[in-house]
DNA sequence: GCCGTTTTCGGCCCGACTGTTTTCAGTCG
C-alpha cells in the first residue's frame, strides 16, 4: 500500500455541538411564506409592510442556520428584519404548518397572487385592476380574458399589454428552471469577449449572481463601458441574435437567447463603471445595506457613483466605493448580506481560497470506468494546469451504468498508472476508486482492494429515495471504513434533474469530521454539490472541503473554478480545503 | 412591520424603460 497521507489528521478531544443544520428546507419555506404575504399587502396597497415581509423573506433564505432552531431557542426576533410581528407569523406557521394571517388574506382577496404576479409585466397595481374590473383571480381567467381581447379595454391598459400578459403567460410555462453556474458562465464570458472584439465598448464585465458565483442563476448579467452606448447596444444586439427582445433603450437592453437564457445588458460611462460593476453584481441585499450605510454618512450610492451632494466622490472603481465608506473591499462571492459588510468595516475580511491556490484533483474518471479519456490524456490536462498532483478515481464495484471495475481492471490500470507516471514524473499520480455507498453502508469494495488504493472517494449513486434517517444512517456508517478521504457529491441533488436525497446534513458533517474525511464540493454543472450554504455551515463546523472536478473528459479538469466559487461563496480559506495543498508522504 | 452614531417616532433604495398617456404610473432589477 502507498501511503500517502493528505493533511494531518487532528481530532478534537472536546465534544463539539452538534447543531442540526439539516438541509435548510424550512428555512425557504418561511421565506416563501413570508413572501407571500407580502404580496397579497402589496396588492391591497398596504404601505411599507410588503418591503418589510421582503426583507425578512431575503435573510431567512440565506440564512445558514435552520430556522426551527431559532425559534426553539426563542431567538426568531434576533434575526436582521425580523420583529415582533413577523416573530409571531414564523412560530405560528412552525408550530401548526400554516398562517391564519395568510388565510385571512387570502380570504379578503381570492385570487392566486402568486401565479399572477410571476407573468412579466404584472405587477400588483395591475393584477388588483384586473381583479376589480373583470374578477380575474388565476392564470386561466387572465389567459382567457387575454385572448377574448377583453384586456385592452380597460383604463391604464392596451393592445401591447394584453399581448405582453399573453407572452408572459407562456414564457412562464416554458421557463421555470434556474441554470446551474456552470453553463451559464462559458454561455455569458462569450457574450463579454464577443462584446469586446467589438470594439463597440471599453471594457465589459459579467455582474450580477454569476459574478458572486451562485451555484445557479435566474439571467446573465453584462456590464458594459461606452461612450456610444447607442452603439454598444447595437452592437450586443448582433452578436446575441436573440429570440427575443424584452426591452431597448439608450443605456440598456434585455433579450431572451434561443437557448431560452435571459440576457440583460447596461451600459454605463468609463467613470461609473466601477459603481455600476458593484451596483449589478449585488446581492440586492448587500446592496440595500450598503447604500443604508452610504446614507448614515450623508452620502448617496448608485449605480453611478457615491457621491457627496452632487459631488462624485468614487465610482470608477469598486474598491473606491467600499474605500470611502470605512471597508476593506468585499469579494463579489461574499456580497449577501450575512455579515460580511460587518467584517470588511474591522477590517477583517478572510483570504479566501483562489484557484491558483489548488495543487490537484482527487475525483476524476478515465476510460478505465466511464470517462472518455486515457489516463494519460487526462495527466496531460492536468499538467497543463500546473497542478502537482492528481488522484485518479475511477468507479470500482457493480455499478453497471457507470462501467465500473473490479480487481482484475484495477491492477490492469495500477500498471498503466505507473507507465504514465515514469513519462511524466514532475506531476504525483495518485490511485484512488469512486465507490458507491451500498443500501446498507457497506462499500461496494473488498477490503482488501479498500486497503491497498491511496484513497478511496465514496459516494451514493443508488437507492436515492430511503428515509432520512436510513440514509444518514447509511453515509455515516460508510464513513467508519478506513482509507476514506472523501465523500463525493453530498446530497446526490442534480441541478434541474434530481432533488437532493434527505439526510441529517449534521450527522454527516460530525461523522465527516470525526473521521477526517473531507465533504465535497463537486463542481460538475450538473452537481455543484455541496453548495455554497452547506459548505460554509460544514466549513464553520470545522470540516475539510475537498473541491473536485468528477472529470471524465481532460477539459472537464477546468469545472474547478466553478467548485472554487461556491467554496469562496462558504468563506473558505485556503486551510479549509484539502487538495490546495501539496501531498505529503508519511514516513 | 422594522429600525435607530439623526430617531422609541417617522422614516423606509433608486433609476431605466414601457405603455399609455399627453406628463406619468407601473414594473423591474
Amino acid at each position: 500500500m502507498l501511503t500517502t497521507i493528505f493533511y494531518k489528521p487532528y481530532f478534537s478531544t472536546t465534544f463539539f455541538n452538534s447543531k442540526n443544520l439539516g438541509l435548510l428546507m424550512k428555512n425557504q419555506e418561511v421565506a416563501d411564506l413570508l413572501r407571500e404575504i407580502a404580496e397579497y399587502l402589496e396588492i391591497t396597497d398596504v404601505p411599507f409592510k410588503p418591503r418589510a415581509y421582503q426583507r425578512a423573506a431575503l435573510v431567512i433564505e440565506t440564512l445558514a442556520e435552520p430556522i426551527e432552531d431559532i425559534w426553539k431557542a426563542g431567538k426568531l426576533e434576533d434575526i436582521p428584519s425580523v420583529g415582533e410581528g413577523i416573530a409571531k407569523k414564523i412560530a405560528e406557521y412552525l408550530e401548526k404548518g400554516k398562517s391564519a394571517y395568510l388565510k385571512k388574506l387570502k380570504k379578503e382577496l381570492p385570487i392566486d397572487a402568486d401565479a399572477l404576479l410571476s407573468v412579466g409585466g404584472l405587477g400588483p397595481k395591475k393584477v388588483k385592476i384586473l381583479y376589480k374590473t373583470l374578477n380575474i383571480k388565476n392564470i386561466e381567467d387572465l389567459k382567457k380574458a387575454a385572448e377574448q381581447k377583453k384586456i385592452r379595454n380597460i383604463e391604464g391598459f392596451g393592445e401591447k399589454t394584453e399581448n405582453t400578459i399573453l407572452e408572459g403567460i407562456t414564457f412562464l410555462q416554458k421557463t421555470e428552471n434556474r441554470i446551474s453556474l456552470g453553463f451559464a458562465l462559458p454561455l455569458a464570458e462569450s457574450l463579454k469577449d464577443q462584446l469586446l472584439a467589438s470594439k463597440r465598448v471599453h471594457t465589459a464585465e459579467i455582474a450580477g449572481s454569476l459574478r458572486r458565483s451562485k451555484e445557479t442563476i435566474g439571467d446573465i448579467d453584462l456590464l458594459a463601458a461606452s461612450d456610444n452606448p447607442k452603439r454598444a447596444v447595437e452592437a450586443f444586439l448582433t452578436i446575441a441574435a436573440p429570440k427575443a427582445l424584452l426591452g431597448k433603450g439608450e443605456k440598456k437592453c434585455s433579450v431572451i437567447l434561443t437557448s431560452g437564457m435571459q440576457v440583460d445588458l447596461r451600459i454605463v460611462k468609463r467613470e461609473e463603471f466601477g459603481a455600476a460593476l458593484q451596483y449589478f453584481t449585488g446581492s440586492k441585499s448587500h446592496n440595500i445595506a450598503l447604500r443604508n450605510k452610504a446614507i448614515k454618512k450623508g452620502y448617496k450610492l448608485n449605480e453611478y457613483g457615491l457621491f457627496k451632494r452632487n459631488k462624485r466622490i468614487a465610482g470608477g472603481t469598486e474598491d473606491s466605493i467600499y474605500k470611502k465608506l470605512g471597508m476593506a473591499f468585499i469579494p463579489p462571492e461574499m456580497r449577501e448580506n450575512l455579515g460580511e459588510i460587518q467584517l470588511a468595516e474591522k477590517g477583517s475580511i478572510p483570504p479566501l481560497v483562489k484557484l491558483k491556490d489548488i495543487k490537484g484533483d482527487f475525483h476524476t474518471h478515465t476510460i478505465y470506468s466511464d470517462g472518455r479519456a486515457s489516463i494519460e490524456e487526462m495527466i496531460k490536462k492536468a499538467e497543463s494546469l500546473g497542478y502537482s498532483f492528481i488522484g485518479i478515481s475511477d468507479h470500482f464495484g457493480h455499478l453497471r451504468i457507470a462501467n465500473a471495475m473490479d480487481e482484475q481492471r484495477i491492477k490492469k490500470q495500477w500498471k498503466e498508472i505507473n507507465a504514465v507516471q515514469k513519462k511524466h514524473p514532475k506531476i504525483k499520480i495518485v490511485k484512488g476508486a469512486e465507490v458507491n455507498i451500498n443500501k446498507d453502508g457497506s462499500l461496494d469494495i473488498p477490503p482488501a482492494v479498500l486497503r491497498s488504493l491511496d484513497y478511496a472517494i465514496i459516494s451514493v449513486h443508488t437507492n436515492f429515495k430511503m428515509g432520512k434517517q436510513e440514509m444518514t444512517k447509511r453515509i455515516c456508517d460508510a464513513m467508519e471504513h478506513e482509507n476514506i478521504l472523501v465523500l463525493g457529491h453530498p446530497t446526490g441533488g442534480m441541478i434541474g434533474e434530481r432533488k437532493p436525497y434527505e439526510v441529517d446534513f449534521d450527522e454527516v458533517v460530525l461523522a465527516a469530521k470525526q473521521h477526517n474525511i473531507a465533504l465535497e464540493i463537486n463542481s460538475q454543472s450538473k452537481r455543484m454539490d455541496l453548495a455554497s450554504p452547506l459548505a460554509k455551515a460544514a466549513i464553520e463546523q470545522g470540516c475539510r472541503v475537498s473541491i473536485n472536478t468528477d472529470a471524465h473528459y481532460p477539459d472537464s479538469l477546468e469545472f474547478m473554478r466553478f467548485g472554487v466559487g461556491i467554496a469562496r461563496r462558504a468563506w473558505a480559506g485556503k486551510a479549509d480545503i484539502i487538495n490546495a495543498k501539496e501531498l505529503k508522504q508519511k514516513s
